[in-house]
DNA sequence: CGCGACGTTGATTTGCCTCAACGATTGTGG
DNA sequence: CCACAATCGTTGAGGCAAATCAACGTCGCG
């Protein structure tokens, strides 16, 4: 079994490799700094007053960050699974409180590190400044496009679109968390699916 | 003048400086690296189509960097004023023909720094790595609140909240183009500010 | 079994859009 | 320097997309 540990960094290290090739060392590192811990449905890998104390990379299963308003509903930010992050980077690098939550919808395997080891692992390898860099780099053009999405899509256009794009979790996420992550009510995905199921045609 | 476009460059190297100090030599590289160029009203910094060539950084003026809808109307997706940086990130790095536009509002300067040189630059000094993963990561951040706004609040409430956290734009920028970035009608906006007008207790 | 999570459907309301017309201001070319 | 066009904001009438509230059926699970 620790065997089975050191597969599941692999899958890690395979996640960094992909960006940028590392050496032996800095896969030690990863190795040294990175803790495993999973999560069982229902539990909270951060809750809104906490300070966000780790970043999270998944291995397995799969979590959503979401914000709740003054009503208590929940609006959802962020899905993440199998090779995903899912971090509330202001709480984790300001060390303030933080606004949000981060759950567990399915049952989940986690890689962390605190923000203490972060930090010595950007100062021994600078490698890892590029790497996260580059990850959050293209993290802020996911973003830039869902924006762009929400500010002039209608809401049939922004769930097709999810559908096409992200087919995989429309199959494994209950059909309310799509629609607070869309920004949408539930009952309103609900007529879109069977307006299309009576007439297949509609909506190109 | 020569004295004048060094001074410039000493707004962008304050602005590096207040994330991570810099070394004589690195600042040396900031005007080796980035150039100067003024753009006028209503010129294009990039062009729907066009490949991403420069980063830049708004020393005066102000530009928006929007996507055009089938029908032609420009959706913003961000505005840029003095200090701040506005990117087309991915076709930037990716060297892909670009889906937005960045244009001027008020006549600008700029300082741009081409692919080619910020790959020198971070191979060179990679402390630019952990700045502008810092940068980034403050973007991602500022744009997370966004989308959060956008798919939990109501038109009103994101308008009078933009007005509260930025209202040096408000006072700068037409209200057609704070309706276009908050994904509303101009008209419905100009109804918003004389319903509070006529009544100004309502909202909070 | 019974409860909670999930999805559906209907009736009604509303937030916001669209289209159109109209001043006020700015700026631009003759 | 004036005239005309373009930009910008406002207002009204009408319509539609999507929310809300409520009831109900199904399923999985403790």
């Amino acid at each position: 079994m620790h065997q089975e540990i050191k597969d599941r960094f692999t899958v890690m290290i395979d996640f960094f490799n992909s960006i940028i090739p590392l050496k032996q060392e800095e896969k030690e590192l990863i190795r040294q700094y990175f803790y495993l811990r999973s999560y069982k449905k229902r539990m909270f890998v951060l809750q809104e007053g906490d300070v966000c104390q780790h970043l999270n990379f998944v291995l397995s299963g799969c979590l959503r960050m979401y914000k709740d308003d003054e009503n208590g509903n929940p609006h959802i930010l962020l899905f993440a699974t199998e090779g995903s992050w899912i971090n509330d980077l202001d709480s984790y690098y300001e060390q303030k409180k933080s606004l949000l939550n981060i759950d567990v919808l399915e049952n989940a395997e986690l890689l962390q590190i605190s923000r203490e080891d972060i930090v010595k692992l950007y100062l021994t390898a600078p490698k890892f400044d590029r790497i996260f860099r580059i990850l959050t780099e293209r993290n802020l053009v996911i973003l830039q496009n869902r924006m762009l999405e929400n500010i002039s899509l209608s809401a049939e256009e922004r769930y097709y679109n999810l559908l096409s794009s992200h087919p995989d979790l429309i199959n494994r996420i209950p059909q309310v968390h799509i629609a607070s992550y869309l920004g949408v009510s539930a009952e309103f995905i609900s007529r879109l699916r069977s307006r299309r199921a009576r007439n297949p045609l509609m909506g190109n």
